[in-house]
DNA sequence: GTAACTGCAAACGCTTTGCACTCCC
DNA sequence: GGGAGTGCAAAGCGTTTGCAGTTAC
């Protein structure tokens, strides 16, 4: 998704198209280890000075509700934001939280088993696993 | 799982047994709705006036650490409560946040194969499919 | 008897809200 | 020019913490 298409995706839905918007919306888009708000607003501070944490809450809820990107919450309440849309498995460390992203075809074909099994129309769908990750076990 | 059982394993892991703990352990494994924090306080001021939240949270982490529950936090900030430790599916009402398991053979054997397959030791994981409820569609 | 547990209240941390100012269209 | 969006600070809410009193063992 390049900036061309966030801006028309903005408009499409009468949304104004602002700096702070595209900066949070491309720094998301361009990460993939799920960052936390504050994470976002740590990293987009140093460009953008003066955004606040309330601007990012209110993108990321924007950001939602356009169906760029997903919430995911954790078990110690926090919660991380995932610009993958697709069915994919989210590979969580336990420890240090950093998660990557793992896609297999297998997944899908048992997927749509299930949801037929099951009777019922999927709005959306969460698949986690939890490890210890090579570096955590390091520092242990 | 019994009460004797519980009593058991609260000792063997040198916990002492009161009656506020038993009473939230057998709450929680009577449910199969994964109540939150809040809902466990409400049912059990009922028959112990004079429980407290914070008595239930330090319970609930307890029986996290003796494996016994699963903590499953949720998009709106939200956290439940699972008794079922075994590998299955939760089906989510993303309205009304009704929670109900689904297990499935098949769902065994594509797990040890993507396990095999990430070469990982995993320590959990967690399922979700989200989707309206037939009580949440007839209310709209 | 004593160390662990409970209940209460205060503290905490993340998220949301309200509002005056600003800026996109 | 006008209304949506921003930034700030305050409020909100679920969870955790600290501590004096209580209870299991």
């Amino acid at each position: 998704m390049d900036d061309q298409e966030i801006i028309e995706l903005f408009r499409e839905n009468e949304f104004k198209v602002t700096a702070q918007r595209l900066a949070i919306c491309k720094f998301i888009i361009s990460r993939e280890d799920h960052p936390s708000a504050d994470q976002i607003y740590q990293e987009l501070k140093i460009d953008y000075p003066t955004i606040s944490l309330g601007t990012i809450y209110k993108t990321l809820d924007l950001l939602e509700k356009l169906g760029i990107i997903q919430k995911l919450g954790f078990n110690e309440g926090s919660i991380r934001y995932d610009p993958d849309m697709e069915l994919h498995i989210n590979v969580v460390c336990s420890n240090c939280g950093k998660i990557y992203d793992y896609k297999a075809e297998n997944v899908k074909k048992l997927w749509s088993d299930i949801i037929s099994d099951l009777g019922i129309k999927p709005k959306g769908q969460r698949i986690d696993i939890y490890y210890e990750c090579d570096d955590c076990k390091e520092r242990n």
